[in-house]
DNA sequence: TTTCAATGTTGACGGTGCCTACTTTGAGGT
DNA sequence: ACCTCAAAGTAGGCACCGTCAACATTGAAA
């Protein structure tokens, strides 16, 4: 409880703004994440968030940083287990729709992922992980390229609504995707 | 030659606005694309854009649509000559590393492709290519959702350029698209 | 206890989307 | 040839935004 009487500082008000930030990216979509909206909702003047960051896209990188560690987990969580690339498959296609604005967030061409800091590293984490999982040979490596680039490309359609409705019926969806997956070559083999 | 002397009207502002929006779309992103900029750069007032356009949005939106027709012709080019997956693939990809804002707008969350207009028909249009392409078999749906998705997912990440640079040399990337397209099934039957 | 760097506040500037009220214009009907 | 009137453009204002500079408060270290 760090109720104090003066709440002046907030104590972790970057942790709150991230938080916050999160919630409106999920109801609203990234365009309705603006600096005064969540110093307003955390309860905090309009220029406080510039203490905890450089400007508004430096928020959104560390907000998609988080979310490429967040997946990177889950990631790695399914290759402890048994490691098929389908379960991988599934469980990042099942990140993607579970989180949608994040997961656009995360590949949003605003944010600079060149110049490198939190987000470029989280996300080579992330994609190193689906490259382990095949071999090295040259021939595999457009292999790895392609299952990634599926599974990318799927998530992006269903996150987008863009597939025939009956084909995205909530239960159903587990056997869309092993169906789909299933048309790579690597993936039978 | 409509140079009168009072240009008050200007004759086709539409087609003017939609021009330069796609020069600031290409040159700095979607977030870039101001109705009072595009107005300032046409020579008009800043209000002008909205005899033309109800919103910004609307504006975006025919952007996409345009980019959905373009799009359609080029795959139907293609169609009309061989007509191999491959090769509409290819064209696809094509078209999206040529128009990278363009094409990243077309599928942008901002824009409500639901309720529908030009922008919903547009779509159903390119895509519908995509799926006459390939049998109505129920069990090759899948596969034309597959190869879609594949190249979609390809598409983003040779824009987002997330890939390793070396496969990214233009002059192979013909190659690239070609080596991962053939991890499908359907195609090398 | 004093100091001082970190954190938060206030106020301002220019930019934006969008609205309302006003003005100009050219095309069609008489 | 004139009138009319709706379409197209203008001017100004509002609320919001990101960002900056100057100031205030605080807790922790010296």
């Amino acid at each position: 409880m760090k109720t104090k009487e003066s709440d002046y500082h907030h104590g972790d008000l970057r942790g709150a703004l991230l938080n916050a930030a999160r919630e409106a990216l999920e109801q609203n979509g990234a365009s309705a994440v603006s600096l005064r909206e969540l110093a307003r909702r955390v309860g905090v003047s309009h220029a406080a968030p510039y203490r905890h960051f450089d400007n508004r896209e430096t928020l959104l990188m560390a907000l998609a940083a988080d979310g490429f560690n967040e997946l990177a987990r889950r990631l790695r969580a399914e290759e402890g287990k048994d490691g098929t690339l389908m379960e991988m498959g599934q469980a990042y296609i099942s990140f993607a729709i579970g989180n949608p604005s994040l997961y656009k967030l995360m590949f949003s061409p605003e944010l600079d992922r060149k110049k490198p800091g939190l987000l470029a590293d989280a996300a080579g984490a992330a994609f190193g992980l689906l490259r382990s999982q095949t071999a090295t040979t040259d021939q595999e490596q457009s292999g790895t390229l392609a299952a990634w680039a599926l599974v990318h490309g799927l998530s992006q359609l269903l996150i987008d609504r863009l597939l025939p409705e009956e084909l995205m019926k909530p239960d159903q969806l587990g056997a869309l995707v092993e169906s789909v997956l299933g048309h790579l070559h690597m993936v039978s083999d």
